[in-house]
DNA sequence: TCAAAAGTGTTTCCCTTACACCCATGC
DNA sequence: GCATGGGTGTAAGGGAAACACTTTTGA
């Protein structure tokens, strides 16, 4: 194949989206920003772009996440491409899609100026741009799996957590309710916690232990799930 | 963003890389070809090209599938999207891999005329074109966690098997050694093969039964998993 | 002392694992 | 009748699931 021939090829876009998974108030949430310009001024959006020819996939990954919560050092993993020939109205776009998961008290340093942003609550997902929603659809099936598979759950949960944050979180995500007893039973023999203190509560009732997530026997569970 | 600013990111090229899977003589397989023109002349390499805009990315793994086996109705999964800004020796093109199951004795219809075709077994692989070998690790890996997790080794053997071969391709691609009567109680429980009479071999000893796949209750594991 | 939330053990069942011999067939 | 490969059962251990009460604390 020679130069010219090479050229007649490269009239396509390569965008990146990211989907950035957040837990608060016991809700999974999403982060969107509202679109002011076009196409789809005014409609709320999973943030994105299209990439310059000299920038990796990643990278725009990353920047995308310091511009949406001013942190990139957070779980990070690639999900899908999309590259349906209709999915962009101005023209041919290729997206590959990263998700992400964050604890929004403690890893949120900074929203963009620009931009409205919201975090939509997984279960009541608005219409959003492009083909936001199919992405979203198939970034909760890989959450859930991830979920039973890794321990992930942590990641959306701030440094210190009670069992119970924990519980809920895995019962609202999964969408089912789980035993108590056998949760904990389950967690602990992970043997990846560390106990931090009781927690100050104001409510009445027994004062919960916090734990704090290990990282030792950590990244053995991620690769090879459990 | 106008017209104009949007086009200015149109410098892209996106191409998309095929890994197929056979498993013929006891060994897991790869199709390869030789290129025949530059860059990477004369290499091995997976079968691949640039997409039009017009092309669809599923489309475009469907047609590779067809010029490289004649045969484009087999199991096909996106595998990853690979971004490196200097993966292409010519310039800036994200590759989105696919990767397929296939048998070599029934699955195969024809070979393409116009390049020399070989299948590399997984473990004597020489170094390949652009970053060819990266996508086959991650392949490898992820074939690896599907045969654990969904009932996927099917795809590789003919309509009708024997419990041992099934049994001998979980080895070989597993990497160790399972136990026969464990191995064909798991299989049998699951309760998606089909008895189809004794195999009449030469072969001096008792005549295997022969079992075909029925996908009656296939498709919830494969969802699933199990 | 009561209300509210945290925390804790045991039994049952089934799946997993380990392990060794008999069966059918061709020569 | 023997060599070759196909095929089978059982016992023990470990993880999963079901299930209800006690402890701590603040008001």
């Amino acid at each position: 194949m020679d130069r010219e021939e090479f050229d007649s090829y490269f009239k396509l876009g390569v965008s990146v989206t990211l989907i950035v998974f957040g837990f608060e108030e016991g809700k999974l949430k999403i982060f969107t920003n509202k679109i002011n310009r076009n196409p789809y001024k005014g409609a709320w959006s999973l943030p994105g772009r299209l990439i310059r020819s000299d920038e990796g996939l990643d990278e725009v990954a990353e920047e995308l996440l310091m511009e949406s919560i001013g942190n990139r050092d957070v779980y990070l993993e690639q999900l899908n491409a999309f590259g349906k020939v209709t999915r962009h109205p101005l023209g041919r776009v290729v997206d590959v899609t990263f998700y992400s998961l964050i604890n929004i008290q403690e890893d949120v340093v900074s929203y963009r100026a620009d931009k409205e942003i919201r975090w939509i609550e997984s279960d009541r997902l608005p219409e959003l741009a492009y083909d936001n929603n199919s992405m979203l659809d198939l970034a909760l099936q890989r959450l859930r799996r991830r979920l039973i598979n890794r321990p992930i759950g942590f990641k959306l949960l701030p440094k210190e957590f009670t069992l119970n944050d924990l519980q809920e979180l895995y019962e609202q995500i999964l969408n089912r309710s789980l035993d108590k007893r056998n949760f904990r039973k389950k967690v602990m023999k992970l043997d990846i916690l560390t106990e931090c203190g009781r927690e100050d509560t104001e409510s009445p009732g027994r004062k919960p232990m916090l734990y704090s997530f290990n990282p030792k026997r950590y990244s053995h569970y991620m690769e090879q799930g459990f």
